[in-house]
DNA sequence: ACGCGGTTTAACCATTTGGTTAAACACAAA
DNA sequence: TTTGTGTTTAACCAAATGGTTAAACCGCGT
């Protein structure tokens, strides 16, 4: 049998979650092995133990975290929501992701530079965000004059960069702003709703 | 007296030009001080000969490349444009500087977040981008009825955010948008229009 | 009591890597 | 010619690091 833990958690989630935490902060050839033994609280032998290498770790970690990355883009865009119900939904939903992994978006775009194809696969499987989808619907509300034309990945990467971006450029953010970690995070919050204004004032007529 | 050069650039700036490519392709824990040394030509004695370790080198580097990171926002901002015409001199002349610097973004948020307060130093000096005077002229405006309200801290966030992104993300951009290099930096050269549009859209009342 | 899988200890290994050193060389200026 | 600086060659070093191994330990279920 599977001997479930005399702790709380089991070894493997321990591991995982040290190695999350490492990853994150150091990047993969910034990270140490004994690093994530020790904020484990295993030791090396162990942790070879139970993966391999460094490198199916990463793997390991990179896939838990690229799902994360692409929200639900798709459902949320090919949903029976308006336009502007589908960019509210998409932001704050994408934010709210952020929140809880801020360190998401530096992760897996230095992951992305080093290995363009392969991270990308992992992150989109093969299915390319339905632009297209998008591009009509705007078609739409354009001919009934509610929106100013735009094409559909602008509209897609403005939203993706308002939302990502004050995340990986955090510690600068904080400074210019004077902030502290808690108030950044208010900031984050607020900027659910000013984003989605900052957008829609855009694009509306 | 200094030799000057034999060849046609000096071992000093062959040396430059290559770590300041290796560092930003690999990061600093990924690059190779033997690749920097291959990549320049010469062999790493010589390389130890010029600069005496990795991290004073990457410094160098660093420093020069701070700089070009934080556009002239100040003299910009300060200038006795309108903020319409401040908008689009900004982001015209930053996607311009990223245009010949694709790389940059990447490069200095890393540094930032492995080395936040030290980092910001070299960016910043200690002067922050005066978002006191984007807020006064931001409240001129909207009590003249030109413009919504919107936080000169955010507008400022948005822009950049708007500008630097696609760059960071740019091979998921391109594997979207299904585009070529070429591609990708035409779409980049109509953004500085688009962007400005975007961003005018959004506050002009 | 036994056996087995998780776990530790601790030594060990091979390789990589940043960095050093010393000798020889090339070449231009003095 | 001499001298000094840039440059190469090539060996070398020490530390860090990913990974392995073997022995012993521990606790649980049978």
């Amino acid at each position: 049998m599977i001997k479930e833990n005399k702790n709380d958690k089991s070894t493997e989630q321990k591991i995982l979650e040290a190695a999350k935490q490492v990853f994150m902060e150091k990047g993969i050839d910034g990270a140490r092995m004994q690093d994530i033994a020790d904020k484990a609280g295993i030791n090396k032998a162990l942790l070879h133990y139970y993966f391999r290498s460094k490198e199916k770790l990463f793997e390991m970690i990179f896939m838990e975290e690229a799902r994360k990355f692409l929200p639900k883009v798709t459902s949320i865009m090919v949903s029976e929501l308006t336009l502007f119900e589908k960019v509210e939904k998409f932001v704050g939903e994408y934010i709210d992701t952020l929140l809880q992994n801020p360190l998401l978006p530096i992760f897996i775009l230095n992951e992305i530079n080093r290995n363009p194809k392969e991270a990308i696969k992992k992150i989109f499987g093969n299915q390319r965000p339905p632009i297209d989808k998008v591009d009509e619907l705007i078609a739409k509300l354009v001919k009934k004059g509610e929106i100013k034309p735009i094409k559909g990945y602008e509209l897609m990467v403005n939203m993706v960069s308002l939302c990502i971006f004050p995340f990986l450029a955090r510690p600068m953010v904080q400074w210019v702003t004077k902030t502290t970690d808690e108030e950044f995070l208010k900031l984050m919050e607020l900027r659910k709703k000013t984003v989605v204004k900052f957008v829609l004032d855009s694009i509306k007529k």
